[in-house]
DNA sequence: ACTACGACCTCTAGCGGCTAGAGGTTCAAG
DNA sequence: CTTGAACCTCTAGCCGCTAGAGGTCGTAGT
């Protein structure tokens, strides 16, 4: 297997500038060259774009993804780490769910206020004043 | 009432390079100054500048909050367009939750991976290998 | 009236994580 | 051997801020 870069970006999903952008930050390491300079990928190559890509996708930072795979190269103590390195990140992801499942529910009650019921349209003031949706009184 | 930058900073929560930045990007006008160019701002800017922080708090892009400025400015026929805009914010942050959800999940299995029960950390693998956990066989 | 000092000013550059374009070179199919 | 798609490097831009340098202003206390 001896992948052009297009190739690569293919098989991933990544883009191309992206592919570079990770080579260019460490994430990847420099691949192999053809005599005119261009990039060359191995199935270790494409094992890690792909781990790259889906744990990105995942959301986990690139700070975090590094520390990974750097865990991951010393497989034997850092069974531990890893997790801890997962379960910060699922606290993480609960805290968003969390704060977008209120933000849903504002947003909900925002459009529920219906403006074939009232005169005027209050999604501005709702906005303006915190959110509340204040028909009525209040 | 005669607020300088920091005054509004801290009635707004927005911090002062941001409000600043604000100004640069015409989300809020330019400010009176006094005789020493130093910023003066009455109600109306700590009104719309608390809307664009809650709107921003909400999720709103930069861009919606100008469109959703702009239409308020236009009471009449511009509701159902605001609508639209809080809908189709709607619709997205529906998305990001389900996508954060089914993340969740997915982190949840692999913190699941118990190493105390297996004899290899699979955690690297799963991300791998598109998020399974493969503990036994597959 | 003067001084001290905190709050303000502008300007530039940086962050993360890419993405886009210019302008030039290489590879591989026909 | 030619074509043209794919590659190369380099620079700059995107969003939404944030930080710092280096300098000026306003106001409280004396």
């Amino acid at each position: 297997m001896n992948l052009a870069i297009g190739d690569l970006s293919r098989r991933t999903g990544v883009k191309i500038p992206t592919i570079r952008y990770y080579e260019q930050i460490g994430l990847l390491p420099s691949p192999a060259r053809t005599e005119g300079q261009q990039r060359r990928y191995g199935p270790d190559e494409l094992h890690r774009l792909n781990f790259i890509r889906h744990a990105r996708e995942l959301g986990f930072e690139v700070d975090a993804i590094r520390q990974l795979l750097g865990l991951a190269s010393d497989p034997g103590r850092s069974c531990g780490e890893v997790h801890d390195i997962t379960k910060t990140h699922l606290a993480e992801v609960n805290h968003k769910i969390a704060r977008l499942s209120a933000l849903r529910d504002e947003l909900e009650a925002m459009v529920a206020c219906d403006n074939r019921r009232i005169s005027e349209c209050r999604i501005i003031e709702v906005l303006a004043d915190h959110g509340e949706c204040q028909h009525r009184q209040h």
